[in-house]
This record gives C-alpha cells, sequence and structure tokens, in this order.
DNA sequence: CCAAAAGTGTTTACGGTACACCCATGC
DNA sequence: GCATGGGTGTACCGTAAACACTTTTGG
C-alpha cells in the first residue's frame, strides 16, 4: 500500500514497502551453563541509541508476519528451522514515543552450538545476557521479556519444547537442569529419570560422555516421532 | 497520524481517527442448552455483504488494543466486564482481498443469561451459531475460529475459565456438561463431582433447584478468592 | 583411597478410574 | 412404580515423592 514512511527511530523518510505502525520483536532465548539467556542487541543510532533491547524489524508488504520473524532471525543469527512462536500483540498507545506503532512478539529457543554471531552484528552489537543481569530496556521491551518469560515456562510444562535449547546430544541431568532453571525449582534426580524415560521420548543413542571426571552418563536424542504422536493427542508435563 | 483512510468494506473514504491496517476481530463463546456457540455477525454491506464474520472492527489512534476489544464488545452485546483475552495478530499477505491488513484475534466467553442483542443489531445482523452449525465465514475468519477452539480447549485444561461461561449459580452437572461440550470427551459423574469438589473452587451457596422432575441438585458459585491463590502457584485440570 | 555424578530399588501415599449402589422427586 | 438425575462408597491401579543405596570414573 504506502511505499514511504518515515523511519521513526531515525527520522529519516525511507521509501520501501512494508507495513507502517506494525513492527515485530523478538525474545531468543539461548541455555549455556545451566543458565538461562537471551540474545539482545544495542541501537546505533536513533533516539534509543546506546541502549539495549529486542531484536525487531518491520513487516514487509508481501510477507506473513511469521515470515517476517524467520527473516529476521536469519538476518541475525544466520540460522533457518530455529523454533519459533508468535506471543501476541502488544498496543499501548504510548508504548513507543515517536507514534503509534504495534508490535507482535514473538519468542525463539536456540540450540548455542549452532549460534553465531552474523557478520554485520560484532559482540558490542548483540549479546547473550543471563535473565538475572538484562538490563534496562528500550519502548516496553521489558514487558514483552517478561511476559515471554511467564509464557516459556507456560509451554515448557505442556510440551517438551526444552529440547530446542539443548545440544543433539544430552544428558539427563542437562535436561533435568534445564527444567529446573527454568521453572527454578529443584527436583530429585531419580524421579526426574524415570518420569521422563517413561515417556518414550528420549532415545538411548549409546553413547556415552567423555572425559569427565565421574562415571560418564550415556547421551541421548530426543524422539520426534514420539512427540508428534503426543501431541496429536495433548499432554501435560507436570514437574 | 494518519486521519483519512479508505474504507476497505465499502470502498468510501472515511475521515476518523483510527489506526490502518490493523483490525481486531473476536471469536465470542456462549454455552446454552448443553451446547458450546458462537456469535456471528452477518455483514450488510461492502464485497462481504451477506456473508457471516466473527465481530470485528478498528483500533482507535489513542486507545490499547485490549481497549479496542473491549469497546468493540461492549458495541455489540451491551455487557461490560466480559472475559476476553488476546489469542494472537493473524497476518497473511492475501487474507484480506482488499488491501494488507493485519488482524489481531480475540476471544470472549459469556454468560448467556447476561446476553441481549444491542439496540442497532437486529436478529438478522447477528446470530448465535452452534459449533457445528457455523457456516463458511469471511475472509480467514474460520481460520480464527479454528484457532479459538483448539484455544478454548487447551485453556479450559489449565485454568478454570469455564465458570464464564455458565449462570452465576450452576450444578455440577452443568459444570460436567460444560466440560464434556468443550473437550468432547465423556465423564463419570460421581468422579468429575469428587475431583472438582477437592479443588475447594466452588462454594455451596445452600440452595437447591426448582421445579425439576428429579431429586434437585445443589447449586454452587464459583469461589474468585481460591482461584486467585491457585493462579498464583499455578495449576492444571486434566479431564 | 576419595569425590562426584550415574543410576537402581523400595516404601508410602494420594489421585484417577471404574462401577455398584442408594436417594429424592415428578409423573 | 418407574424414569431421571443426584449423590455416596469402594476397590484397584498407577504414578509422584522421598530417600537409601550401589556403580562407575578420574584423580
Amino acid at each position: 500500500m504506502k511505499k514511504e514512511l518515515l523511519d521513526i527511530e531515525t527520522g529519516e523518510l525511507i521509501s520501501t514497502s512494508v507495513m507502517s505502525s506494525i513492527t515485530i520483536d523478538c525474545t531468543i532465548f539461548g541455555f549455556e551453563n545451566g543458565s538461562l539467556e537471551v540474545l539482545l542487541v544495542k541501537h546505533a543510532k536513533g533516539i534509543s541509541k546506546g541502549k539495549w533491547g529486542l531484536p525487531g524489524g518491520w513487516i514487509q508488504e508481501v510477507e506473513s508476519i511469521d515470515a517476517a520473524a524467520h527473516r529476521l532471525l536469519r538476518e541475525l543469527t544466520g540460522l533457518d528451522n530455529i523454533y519459533l512462536e508468535q506471543l501476541k500483540a502488544f498496543g499501548e498507545p504510548d508504548r513507543f514515543p515517536l507514534g503509534r506503532v504495534i508490535t507482535v512478539g514473538y519468542y525463539a529457543l536456540v540450540k548455542r552450538e549452532d549460534y553465531s554471531v552474523k557478520a554485520g552484528f560484532t559482540a558490542s552489537e548483540a549479546k547473550w545476557f543471563k535473565i538475572k543481569d538484562v538490563p534496562e530496556l528500550i519502548y516496553d521491551h521489558t514487558q514483552i521479556l517478561d511476559y515471554s518469560i511467564r509464557n516459556l515456562r507456560k509451554r515448557v510444562r505442556q510440551a517438551p519444547i526444552g529440547f530446542n535449547l539443548l545440544p543433539e546430544k544430552f544428558t539427563l541431568l542437562q535436561l533435568m537442569q534445564l527444567y529446573q532453571e527454568i521453572l527454578n525449582v529443584e527436583m530429585d534426580k531419580p524421579n526426574f529419570r524415570r518420569k521422563f524415560l517413561r515417556m518414550k521420548l528420549l532415545v538411548d543413542i549409546n553413547e556415552k560422555q567423555k572425559d569427565v571426571s565421574h562415571r560418564a552418563a550415556k547421551l541421548y536424542k530426543f524422539d520426534h516421532k514420539t512427540y508428534q504422536k503426543l501431541t496429536e493427542k495433548g499432554f501435560n508435563f507436570e514437574f
């Protein structure tokens, strides 16, 4: 529809075919050394210069919202096939200081082993933060992040999406630590292992850890087929 | 921001301060005679004349998305304080034939006893449909409705939101029938009653049904305080 | 040997499920 | 009496929770 719009951050008039008044913002979660982290970007210019925020962008005229979010992730991380889900639209009238802009929030789960900062983004522009170390964010991004975390906690108890934060091969203890970190609870190792193994969601790949200073743990993979079957009939993870 | 826009349904140029390219559509659920129903409106003019769709509207420049949805509901049903939650944004590029418009989907639960069609809406313009009798809908509204139903089924197992579809005072059988209808399952009466009573969510108001041709059932109310407490620590309803 | 984490076994209690059965009311 | 739904009792089973215990590996 419209081809010219004011870049509401820089004040420049830009000419392109994106939708005005609608943006996308994405909370990207990662898991490293037992801590849940989010990827934030530092704004280089405009009124929010020097401040951290969630990665975001515009939606093109001929692109679905989901496609725009995937494109954004690819541009930022170089990764395709990231686990990505829409949260909801955020649209308080005053959420954005330079005009009325509604944003569609997403959250993504990334395997840190796959991730590398993409060309064009230096370490000073994009950085992982532990949840507890997240600084003050621009606009309503703190609110969006809070919503993302609450949503992750909810989702992780309804579907085994936590796998998307772990390496391909992982141990049961890693899995348990992931749940402990996200849900902020203490769990019993023996009970956790039995509970998860009973679900038949893990495939024993007959490999073990190497170079650990204790008994090596079995490595598992996630069984996508069982996951699909369970998803169709609905299921629950209460920890 | 912009004050003039083309009414994409009628083709008229209208002058008002609403956001262009963003609308709201709302699935309004009701429960009557053991059946789950939705309120649809018939479009009177424009390219979708004579077809049924979800009630929807524009978002004003100085109004939050949630406020717009509440206003829409009030205009349509005359009701305030309706249970209302956002679903997500729907934005396929071709979802709307006359231009790129993203819509924010909502779903609402109303007590049918409170509801009356508002002045300005005649019976031929707004009508309740049983879920199975819903006709073909305009644009992507069938998809939004499907998403709403799936979401309702999910939510009803995570929080006792079903209460919002029942009268103030209800029997345990009514409650069970509501769950059976929404989840499309058969339940055991004795077990359902014990399970629900154990949750301490129901208040026995020491009243009984009248004029029924069988033993009169106790009437209950929903205990909002216990609900709040349970919500804070998270809870699950598996039926 | 010890430390550290992997992994097994056992006991208890509670909630889900199935189903038999009695109660109250109108016709 | 009979139909209809209201409501109680009970027996069985699976799983969650707590925790004692054994196994494997590096140092």
